[in-house]
DNA sequence: AGCATCTATTTGCATATACAATTAAATGCA
DNA sequence: TGCATTTAATTGTATATGCAAATAGATGCT
């Protein structure tokens, strides 16, 4: 038989799919970053999980997970290597399930050292976003429970 | 000397950074699409790329990737498991360099089938983010350059 | 024709991400 | 005490992603 329509329904999706949008804007936004951190060496997943750590400053990696909508074994992966080039370190505790992590000296100074860049990418994403979308980037971002940050 | 005080710095950039939020949010909304579409073994990255493929009809790499905003060599992998599984089928050029590609019919098929489980995905994406965020994250694809796709 | 160059795509390598299964440690209860 | 259960994190496996380098084919110039 016939192959169905699938015009209509392609268009469909081209059109309203909000996840389409969503990942073209994240993979745009998060080069924007990228490329102002490259010269540290240092990747925006990796300064979000920085920042998180030291805003959490004993930070467990179930808590990060919670904070950042990101999964325990994704979280796993990138402290190990974060661990690895000396910004993170675990602090054992009396429950040796916990394995905390909180910022090293290298990581906080690694912190300092890209906020000039930071605030670049920051604001070449806001001119591009424009005020209004990233303002409510900022209110939907919200409504993803378990608060900002 | 004394560390330098980080503690302003990770408030501010945990407080203000666009791109930690537009990554979760990336991460939050492409698990609703991928857990909806999970059954017919399909990934929204993979539903997008149909998509894209079936709007242009014959669809060449690059220009794929300037709709998608999407690196040629990340494709190129993503296109290649997506032929493996008979979604979609090269059509040979005069110019040998050109490697464009259609949607098999299984390929279609698969999108009908695809269907339902979008539409609930982008609903529970639109009650997740609301309709002004849902509106103004059109916008700002848009302001993407190379159009809407 | 022959070669440098340009263009389209793929390949090598590394990180990011998620799901499922596993390990390790604490806890509760018989 | 001993064992099932629960909790915290890691490990196995696969896809997604990007940068840099390599390949392959077309094109233009001499």
């Amino acid at each position: 038989m016939a192959p169905p329509k699938i015009k209509p329904l392609v268009d469909t999706i081209a059109e309203e799919c909000l996840a389409v949008r969503l990942r073209m804007l994240n993979r745009v936004v998060s080069k924007l970053y990228d490329d102002a951190l490259r010269p540290l060496e240092l990747k925006v997943s990796q300064m979000n999980i920085l920042v998180a750590t030291g805003k959490l400053e004993l930070a467990h990696p179930a808590d990060l997970c919670q904070h950042l909508h990101l999964e325990v074994s994704t979280l796993s992966r990138n402290v190990e290597r974060m661990k690895s080039r000396g910004w993170l370190e675990v602090v054992p505790q009396d429950d040796g399930r916990s394995q905390p992590i909180r910022l090293t000296s290298s990581g906080k100074r690694l912190l300092q050292k890209a906020a000039p860049a930071w605030k670049r990418a920051q604001s070449q994403a806001q001119s591009l976003l424009g005020k209004k979308a990233a303002d409510l980037l900022k209110d939907a971002a919200g409504k993803l429970g378990s608060r900002t940050l």
